[in-house]
DNA sequence: ATTATATTTTAGTATTTATTAAAAAGATAA
DNA sequence: TTATCTTTTTAATAAATACTAAAATATAAT
């Protein structure tokens, strides 16, 4: 076994993040960039706060990063890593790219 | 959105499977080649009823086969998309390699 | 100030998932 | 056929997660 036991419990509790459909398309959505959370609940149904709940739970897993602009709020993906692994998920498995 | 809602969901699915500090051990493990249930159980603890019920969790999910052989059950990672999966996990979020 | 807009937080309930222990099933060996 | 070994299944309880609706916060506009 290569990693340590905490680094599995950061990795699992990351990907059990963005193992939720509304979250898993929340993520894809921002594969195009910087996001407001009206934007992204007039992309997909479901509640702003329910939303808002889904970009909590990616945020305190280091998946997304926010900043605030009056009042709004723009959600983009963390980092490089983050955007990796979208990919990989894409290329792997979407049948259409 | 390029994805379809089903399609998102059985990502989501395969990713839930995914997203736990046992399994993802498993996973891990089963990188290096095919194992049983006995080899899993040794290299690391919990008991050996709990590591079948994750290895059916990952069968359902479509991550891993099995192939039976006398009483031993022999598992394997499902094919190069989830190796590719593994790998890129492995790569973005492992420190060291 | 008051109202409106955008988002977050809280609270409650329902659903899902995890863990443990015990029982069962299947294959082999004695 | 009885015993043993490997693995799976079942059942029960505990713990985590999700969803809805309501209340709260913060900024902007009137």
């Amino acid at each position: 076994m290569i990693f340590s036991e905490k680094q599995i419990e950061s990795i699992a509790e990351m990907l059990k993040s963005i193992a939720h459909p509304i979250r898993l398309k929340i993520l894809c959505f921002l594969m195009e960039g910087e996001k407001n959370v009206g934007e992204i609940e007039s992309e997909f149904g479901s509640t702003i706060s329910n939303i808002s709940q889904h970009l909590t739970v990616l945020r305190k897993a280091n998946i997304i990063n926010r900043r605030k602009e009056a009042n709004f709020m723009y959600y983009t993906l963390k980092d490089e890593n983050v955007s990796n692994l979208m990919r990989t998920i894409k290329i792997n498995f979407c049948s259409d790219s």
